[in-house]
DNA sequence: GCCGTTTTCGGCCCGACTGTTTTCAGTCG
């Protein structure tokens, strides 16, 4: 079983957890959560990065210590310094940490004064009226962990697409709220994550304590978590953990870069700011006592000599070093996309007819549009065979001699058989423009399987583009078991390309596998799979998803004029 | 444990709110 970045980053986590119960230094305990951070950001597999002869200790965050753990952890699946960390610290106790309102320090306490390791043994102590006799421990933190033992975690994120919602309305509201005059959703939610844990609210008021009153009197809430004189949490009747935060006019700039993050991000910048001698927080940028720059995100950049730098890329990825070297990529945008090369009809499970399609897209400013419907493997979908397909292109040829809407080009999504061979014959694929190919069964598949079945699919003469290439429904289905970066080699080899899916629940390739193509040369298409005429909407969230991959418009298919894309469709490779 | 335009030691991001206590430690983001 090859060990993945995701398994290096857990162990870390694990030993900074750890750790943090021994009290450990905490700039020690951050080493490692940094490290885990950095190797879980990576877009390529270390196992594949070490073998193509990269040295981690060029990593952020990862010295000759850290590298020398993840070999170990590579190569063995295993890690002595973190067995050595489990045999000091009693079992159960690292789940007590993850408890909301129990740190390390309240953890210790409950174990030293009541011999409490576990949840059950915390439950039990609460349930026996221990826990209010310790010092510190008051009537509200006791009614908080028995509701949290009672019901565990409930962390569960959200789909961006469902959060905008109600954040936009949230924000809608807020805005008529007293004094306020800038208002934005910063967070994860800005930097264009495809789920979010929460949603970070920053304003601007000259009447702080009404914002905070008016936000807790917010139809929607259920509970008020915090709610102090510049900053308040809520959760609202879905679940959705709210945090506001409100700031002068004048720190605006410097708060909203705060709140976007991400956390590693902001401590890169202000480990730059310190050796410049500055001091930067959440109201501005500080030398001694003089605020020298704030009111605008790019003042604060600018501070330590920076251009400004698009949320999406801001994670600490090398967007900072990037940007000092003044290369940062200049992000594709959704008004650069011509086309839509993955398009669903009533011939299968979409809603409207090729026409309806084609006027839709032309309404979504788009010059061209593939029709891609099913292919007849799913009968589910009604899936289209040879001469329901030849039926099909009749009524595309009609469309576009109409010459009302987008130009409409001839396709299919074709499913890719569990041997990888295609679910239409050759000669029905020889009269397309371009063949989408997508897996929608056996996903479960041992990766090298997987891996062999789509790279027989992309040697087919006729195969042009890979739909959602990992198959993931976010919270529903995890990605497939597969060598991604032997998929993206072939697709360079072969002249193919990778689809970035924007359905939300989606949103595959996704940011580190952007990137990947990228660095291949493999142009990405971002596709909206409308179902219905309004899913050209769609195309937006795949552009945010293409951004945090850091794609610029040379690096997407569809930027391409349907003069310059027919061509390379058109596959008569053998 | 990492890191260096204060470079091999001595720093390491920083502020708000809560609960509890009575001046602040702990937690959180």
């Amino acid at each position: 079983m090859p060990v993945h970045n995701n398994d290096v980053a857990a162990i870390f986590d694990e030993m900074a957890d750890l750790l943090e119960l021994q009290q450990a230094n905490p700039f020690r305990i951050r080493a490692y959560r940094r490290a885990a951070q950095t190797v879980r950001a990576q877009p390529r597999q270390l196992r594949d990065q070490i073998a193509a002869g990269r040295d981690l200790e060029e990593l952020p965050g990862i010295g000759e210590d850290l590298a020398g753990k993840i070999s170990e952890i590579l190569g063995t699946g295993k890690c002595q310094a973190l067995r050595k960390l489990q045999r000091q610290v009693p079992a159960g106790l690292e789940d007590l940490l993850h408890l909301p309102g129990l740190g390390p320090a309240r953890v210790r306490q409950l174990r030293r004064e009541l011999r409490i390791t576990s949840l059950a043994k915390l439950r039990s102590a609460i349930d026996k009226g221990k826990l209010r006799e310790l010092r510190g421990f008051g009537p509200k933190i006791e009614a908080r962990l028995a509701a949290a033992v009672a019901n565990p975690v409930t962390g569960k994120r959200m789909l961006r697409s469902t959060a905008r919602a109600y954040a936009e309305e949230l924000a809608g509201y807020l805005g008529k709220a007293p004094g306020v005059s800038e208002l934005a959703v910063a967070g994860s939610y800005r930097r264009g994550r495809d789920t979010i844990g929460d949603i970070d609210l920053l304003v601007a008021s000259s009447k702080p304590a009404a914002v905070v009153k008016a936000f807790t009197a917010y139809d929607e809430v259920r509970e008020v978590l915090a709610a102090g004189g510049t900053k308040a949490s809520v959760r609202l009747a879905s679940g959705l953990q709210v945090d506001l935060r409100i700031v002068p006019r004048a720190s605006f700039g410097a708060a909203l870069h705060y709140f976007t993050g991400s956390k590693a991000h902001n401590i890169h910048l202000r480990r730059m700011g310190q050796r410049k001698g500055l001091k930067i927080n959440e109201y501005g940028v500080f030398r001694g006592d003089e605020r020298v720059a704030g009111k605008t995100e790019e003042s604060v950049f600018r501070s330590v000599g920076l251009p400004w730098i698009p949320a999406e890329l801001r994670e600490d990825r090398g967007e900072i070093e990037a940007a000092r070297a003044g290369r940062l990529p200049r992000l594709i945008e959704r008004d650069e996309i011509r086309g839509d090369l993955h398009v669903h009809t009533a011939a299968t499970d979409g809603s409207a007819s090729v026409s309806e399609m084609s006027r839709a897209a032309h309404q979504a400013g788009l010059e061209y549009v593939a029709i891609t419907d099913h292919s007849r493997y799913l009968g589910a979908y009604r899936g289209l065979d040879a001469a329901r397909l030849a039926k099909q292109l009749d009524e595309i040829d009609a469309c576009n001699q109409s010459g009302a809407g987008t130009k409409v080009l001839k396709g299919i999504e074709v499913d890719i058989l569990e041997d990888g061979s295609l679910a239409l014959p050759d000669k029905t694929l020889a009269a397309l423009d371009l063949v989408v190919g997508a897996i929608h069964s056996h996903f479960g598949l041992s990766r090298r399987r997987q891996t062999t079945r789509l790279l027989r699919a992309i040697e087919h003469p006729h195969f042009t583009l890979l739909a959602h290439p990992s198959a993931r429904l976010i919270g529903e289905r995890d990605p497939l078991a597969l060598d991604l970066e032997r998929v993206v080699k072939a697709c360079a080899d072969r002249g193919c390309f990778l689809e970035l899916n924007a359905q939300p629940q989606r949103l595959d390739l996704d940011d580190a596998a952007c990137l990947l193509a990228r660095d291949q040369g493999v142009l990405v298409s971002i596709a909206s799979d409308a179902h219905r005429p309004e899913d050209f909407g769609l195309l937006e969230f795949g552009v945010t998803q293409a951004r945090r991959g850091w794609l610029e418009a040379a690096n997407v298919l569809n930027s391409l004029p349907l003069k310059r894309i027919r061509p390379l469709l058109r596959r008569t490779m053998t």
